[in-house]
Formats: C-alpha cells, structure tokens, sequence
DNA sequence: CTCCCATGCACAATCGATAGTTCTATAGCT
DNA sequence: AGCTATAGAACTATCGATTGTGCATGGGAG
C-alpha cells in the first residue's frame, strides 16, 4: 500500500511526457508555455491519482524560494503569544506563505540560534517577537539578506511594530488610581508595580508611563514601588508576598506586568481573605480571559494583536524595511 | 554590507580545497573521510568568518532528510494547546529536529491542506493533535511514508496517545456529585454537561464516564442533561443562559468540557449573583491557570502533557507505529 | 629500487524541480 | 509544391549539498 514517493519523473514516464512538461503544468506556469489544455489535463489526473505531492526541497532550491515565514516568540503557553501565533499563521497563509513559528523562552542565545536555522531553511520572512535581543538577531538576518520585522520589543536594526506601551501604563496606572482607596499608612497609600524586566524596553517605558501619572497623585515614585522581579510566576508571587509582609497589609494598588507574573501575584492573593483584596485595585499589562472573571475587579491592558501583526505584515508586504521605525499600536484598557 | 549568501563553493575556492571536502567537514563526516585535522580547522575558521550556513533545501534534498518535525493543532490560543506546542518543541529540539507546529482550526480538509503541505516539506515525522479526522490524515501520511502519532483524538490508522477521558470524566462527575448540594426541583438536582463536538471520540467517552458516576447516584442521565454544543465560547455560554432559563437556576452540577466552553460558561455565570453561583458545583475538563482563581470554587481535570508528548515522541523513537494502538494517561484532578 | 598501503583529498553523479533554449510536426499561405 | 510561422513539447543546465569512487603522494617494508 506504501506507494514510494512520486516524482514528477514518474508521472512524465506514466504520462507519456516529459518532466519539464509535468513540472510546467502543476506549478501553473504551463498557460505561458503553451501546452496542450489536453495534456494539462491528463497529467493533472495522473497525478490526482498517484497523489503527487512536489517535494518543496527541490522546488525551493531551484527556484530560490522557500514558501516559508518564520516567526520566534518567547514562549507559547501565554495567551498573548499564543494569539500572536493565531493571528500570525492567518496572514501567513493569506499570503500563500507558510508558517514557522518557534520559542526562544527569552534566551538571548537560543533566539539567534533558532533564527540561524530558520535561515538555513530559506525562510523568506522572520518576524521577531519579544526578543531579547533584537539587534543581535537583526544582523543575522542582514547579513543573509533576510527581511525581517521586530513586533511587541523594538530594535534599531529593523523596522518595530509594538504596543504603544507608555500610553497603556498611563491608561492603566490612572485607571488603578482612579479606582483604588486610601490605605492606613503612607507606605501602604501608593500603587506598585511588580514584574518583567528592568533592560526591556517595554517595561522601561511602561515604568515611565507608570512614574508619570503616578507622580501627579501621589507624588514621585519611590525606588522600593518597583519591582522588575522577572517574567516567572514564582518570582511574582515572592515579590508580592514579600511587599506584604512588609507593608503589612496589601497597598492601595497593584501594577502588575504581565500576565505571567498575575498568576502568580493571584497565587499569593488567594491566600488572603477577600474583604482584604478587594481593598487594593489590581490591573495587569495584558490580557487574559479568564483573569477578567477573578474574585476580584481587574483592569487589564489588552494588545490590539490584530493590528500588531496586520502592521507587520504591512510592511513585509510593503518590501521597505527601514531601520529603526517604530510604529506604536494603542492598546485598549479593559475593566472586569 | 549584504553579502549574498555563501555556498560550500565560495568557502572551497577560498580555503583552497575541493566543496566535497568542505562539506564533509561541515557536517561532520570528515573524521570518516580522512581529512586532515589542519584542513578541517582551516575550513571551519573560514565558514565562521564568512558566517556561512548550510542550505537546508539542499542538504536535505541530496540526502532524503529534512530534520523537520511537524504538528497539528487546532488552535494556538488555548492553553491546553499551547502547552501541548511548548512540550513538543523541547522534546523535537532534543532530538535534533526543527519543529513546524500549526494549527488546523478542527477544520478536517484544512488537517488534510496543511499535512500535504508538511509533506511536501518533506518532514520527518508528524504528531497529529486533536484531529477531527485523524484517518484521513493518517493515509495521507502512509501514502507517503510518513510516520505519525495521533494525540489527545485517536485514529484507527496510526497509533495514539490519548488521556484517559472515561476516567477523567468518571473522577470529575463524582467529584461534582460528591461536592454538590441539593437543590429544589427534580430537574435541578441533577449535572449537567456542556460542551463539545457529540462526534469527537473523547467527548464522547467523556460522556460515558459522565453518565457512569451520574446512575450510580442519581440514576440514568436524560438526554436533556447533555448539550454538546460545540468547542466555541459563544454556544457554551448560550447553552447555560437556555439550560438557566429552562431550569429556572442553576442545576446542582454543571460538567464543561473544555476551557474554551468554560470561558462562555463563566462569562453567562458573572451575570448571576455569587450566592446562586455557589449553590453549583463547576468542573471543567482541561486546566487552565487562571481559572483556579475564579469566585467560585472550580474542579478541573489537568491533563498530563508532559507525559503524553513523552509517549508520542517514545513511540517516534521506538520506530514501531503499530495502527490502532492506544496509550492512555490518566489526567489529575485538581480542586480549587 | 620497487611495491604496497595509508593518507588526504578531488571528481562527478545525484536528489527533484525549474526555466531558458531548442526541436519538430503541422497548418496556412503563396 | 515549397516555405514560414506557430503550437506543443522535449532537452539541458542549474540550484547547493552529499557521497561513492578514483587518484595522487609519500613513507616503510622487502
């Protein structure tokens, strides 16, 4: 029942033509090569028949094109990143492009290694989402003539689509604000920010948005209201529990970065009673669906990844790839 | 600034060798090829410098392996899914091949599309996950001689590895039945289960176990008790309004099968006040990480990722792809 | 001094598809 | 009848890497 592979060989011999022949009328091209309607149909039931498929290996090596667009993301057991994939693969094929999509798990290293094999496979596009290191995958790329875009981290060396990420912490920020109570102590009457990484441009910039509305209420933010503990759940719930004990009660509110470190800052929140979390506002930059259905209110920032990827791919389609533009897509503040 | 890209031809012409030589080295063959330790460190400095990298198009053409890897999904943004990408690709990575994992969206003649295309990309081994016809996938693949495990959805051609759904669904109902109150009508003091496709292999032995653990206390389960409305948000969360409506309240027990169903289910419970919530006892089956923080107290059946990846990649290992053969693992329960 | 063999490498065919070029009937025309 | 034009297709080089085979060279054995 295992049929070998057929090439188009086979099916010139089966057909009583030529490879050239065959090649031509399944790649479509045969309408300029004038063939015989009649010989274009008969080699297209052959091989509907013998279930031919091209080896996109050979087809790719001649031709010089792959069909393939790869994209690297952090990770993909994140709501964000798992619909930027989404999104991703539907513009992909809208193209007529195949997607690749790979976790680099924010390893510097293993980001260039991924994209040093996504080029060996002759991908035609990359996009590069939430590199750590942007830059040093945009050489890679430059140097074999890869076009590529940066998407939700921005980098110098290649045209950025990303969250406008000051507007959403200012949004967020005065939202909490706006919301939340008057705490015992001063300590306790201020909004805290907890998660991501201080060198990532995205927290950088949310911090500044967060300093800035932050400053109008309650005054300028003290170095002890940050805590860029990392990406890990673990680490978030350690920070928060650890802010806890010292305050000795929850702040007025919480910032908190990403939906990762939420988890686990309502991992430590569930071991308090209700009436006392309900004292402090929460709200996450980003988006989960079921974090909107919490014990609790959330605000949450939620990324128009539609339009991050359909600017991304906007300028794929555009064929300009100018170093260093940056375009900033509002995202939108949800209350639950 | 752009140089193009170099071949084994380049870097042999400025090695001063022959591209066969360069290429045994490159690929670590040369030790085999008697090939002088002096050459091989020549050749490897120039590849570095020149930051060559090989054309997996044409390697792989020339030797019938394309260190490709790939799998389907349905959907990306899902966190049982996403995990499922997250595992695959560490145990495809420690194998040494490159994983393609995309996403079919339960569309059977989009599963069939997308695998002639990973065929055609002559990939190495395919992981067939939560296929709607994972036949017809399956002699697809035997047709062209690729080897395939099904995952989570079983086929009668290829063999699978699939969580033990009848006993998951046996542990989740008692577990309801045992947690849930009485309620005032005959038709309320009963669980109910939303969710899922009524022609999927797995809901419908999730059903099985339903119906088993429900006689055994409350007697057979009525047709009415059971609304396989879909995988999609939208119908779970119109099938418990109608269920609430007809039921004037909530049933005793509600069984979802399905985060995404349970995302509906939540978004109609929010709408009711948390003490008529509470008088139901809510279980879901597939885990998400936020949903153990929800209002309410919620079962969840947490499926062994890790372990069903490890037994498709054990089968992918063993090279024995025996048709119709079943592994089952039994998910964790887990109360919150 | 010749023969042998290990060493180190080059040569050339090949994988399957593509595309530029060339060839061959046949129809149409004078 | 002879000639050209064109439809219809075959021929062949090529993409870059792999791999079986062949060819020099030099040192040691006889």
């Amino acid at each position: 029942m295992t049929h070998k592979k057929s090439t188009i060989y086979d099916l010139a011999e089966s057909a009583g033509t030529s490879a050239s022949t065959v090649s031509a009328i399944l790649n479509g091209t045969w309408k300029t090569r004038r063939i015989a309607t009649e010989t274009a149909q008969r080699v297209l039931e052959l091989a509907d028949a013998l279930k031919y498929t091209v080896n996109r290996q050979a087809s790719g090596l001649r031709s010089s094109r792959s069909g393939l667009i790869g994209m690297i993301i952090p990770m993909h057991d994140n709501r964000f990143f798992s619909s930027m994939s989404q999104t991703f693969e539907k513009l992909a094929r809208e193209r007529n492009l195949y997607p690749m999509v790979v976790s680099t798990l924010r390893d510097a290293k293993l980001e260039v290694e991924t994209v040093r094999t996504l080029i060996s496979y002759q991908v035609e596009y990359i996009v590069v989402t939430g590199a750590s290191d942007p830059d040093a995958v945009s050489r890679l790329c430059t140097h074999h003539n890869v076009a590529h875009v940066n998407v939700d981290l921005p980098g110098k060396r290649a045209p950025s689509v990303i969250s406008d990420n000051h507007w959403g912490a200012l949004q967020l920020t005065s939202h909490l604000i706006e919301r939340s109570v008057a705490q015992g102590s001063a300590e306790r009457n201020r909004i805290y920010f907890v998660g991501g990484v201080a060198a990532d441009y995205a927290t950088k910039r949310r911090i500044e948005g967060f300093k800035q509305s932050h400053k109008a209420t309650f005054g300028a933010v003290k170095p002890e209201q940050i805590n860029t503990c990392g990406y890990e759940a673990e680490r978030a719930e350690v920070a928060v529990r650890s802010l806890y004990e010292q305050l000795d009660g929850l702040p007025r509110g919480l910032f908190v970065n990403s939906t990762i470190a939420l988890e686990g800052v309502v991992r430590f929140l569930k071991s308090l009673p209700l009436g006392e979390i309900r004292q402090c506002a929460i709200g996450s930059y980003d988006w989960d669906p079921f974090a909107a259905f919490l014990s609790f209110p959330m605000l949450m920032v939620k990324q128009d990844i539609p339009r991050l990827m359909n600017e991304a791919f906007a300028i794929i389609d555009s064929g300009v790839f100018t170093e260093g533009k940056i375009v900033e897509i509002k995202p939108e503040l949800v209350q639950a």
